[in-house]
DNA sequence: ATGGTTGCACAGCAA
């Protein structure tokens, strides 16, 4: 089973690529962050041609996840138990082939010093407890998505300049560890332990020409997951062209 | 340190 996760920046702007990139990697399982669509301005058509399910979460100008699977995707649950109806709307899970699809769109934000930084906080906390409450790490069960966090020094071209910073913030770092000790490992690590591998290059300053880029698109999963992954892959080449979005599809095949 | 770019939606916010 391929499993992907992408942060597509508006997948109606996006179309022609995502769709173009789906039909070439033919992922069976394809997450999507910030569709930046309600639920009935999605384009499924092309999707559904290529025989995909989809089952969407979206909200109009910001955020929205969808999950778009070749096999039925049962169990859907959106948002987190303890968000208002109007919270943005940053997860939706759902289990495909008996795997539990968490796909979450974590909140950015935008300095250690905001508002939304205590809010990105919290989230990462509710989000681990909503682990604990769901589900047991002795499932197999992928949290995957854009986390805004990229975990190690490895993972930021110039860590030093991005230190202290969101993306690479040491709460962000205790919020993630709290995570991944209720049982979960990066995908990608088990196969490439190299730095350099960028999923998200900021659009300003020219950042993916310089390669000033950051890991914060993750696969993470349990024990079961690690045992079954084959492999891990960046679609780097997706920044490139005509109007990317500034995040890269990030695979994984899971046996 | 600041401001750089993109999308949505048509000003200014979020990223």
């Amino acid at each position: 089973m391929i499993v992907a996760t992408w942060n597509v920046n508006s997948v109606r702007s996006r179309l022609e690529r995502v769709v173009g990139w789906t039909e070439r990697a033919r992922p069976d399982v394809l997450c999507l962050q910030e569709i930046k669509t309600t639920d009935d301005l999605f384009p499924l058509e092309p999707f559904t041609e290529l025989g995909y399910h989809a089952e969407i979460f979206g909200q109009k100008t910001y955020n929205g996840v969808a999950i778009l699977s070749q096999t039925p995707i049962t169990k859907v649950v959106r948002n987190l138990p303890d968000d208002p109806e109007d919270a943005p709307r940053r997860l939706i899970a759902g289990t495909v082939n008996k795997v539990r699809i968490v796909n979450v769109y974590v909140p950015n934000g935008q300095s250690p010093e905001s508002e939304k930084f205590v809010y990105k906080m919290d989230w990462l906390a509710r989000l681990r407890a909503f682990l604990e409450k769901t589900a047991k790490p002795s499932d197999p069960l992928l949290l995957l998505g854009d986390f805004n966090i990229a975990p190690e020094e490895r993972d930021v071209r110039y860590p030093d300049l991005w230190r202290g910073h969101i993306h690479f913030h040491p709460k962000e770092h205790e919020a993630l560890a709290r995570i991944t000790s209720w049982g979960l490992h990066d995908l990608l690590r088990k196969h490439h332990e190299e730095g350099g591998l960028y999923s998200w290059w900021d659009y300003r300053q020219l950042a993916f020409q310089k390669n000033n880029g950051l890991r914060i698109d993750l696969i993470l999963g349990t024990r079961k997951m690690l045992d079954r992954c084959t492999g891990v892959e960046i679609f780097r080449d997706e920044r490139k062209g005509e109007s990317p979005s500034d995040h890269v599809p990030v695979v994984a095949a899971i046996k």
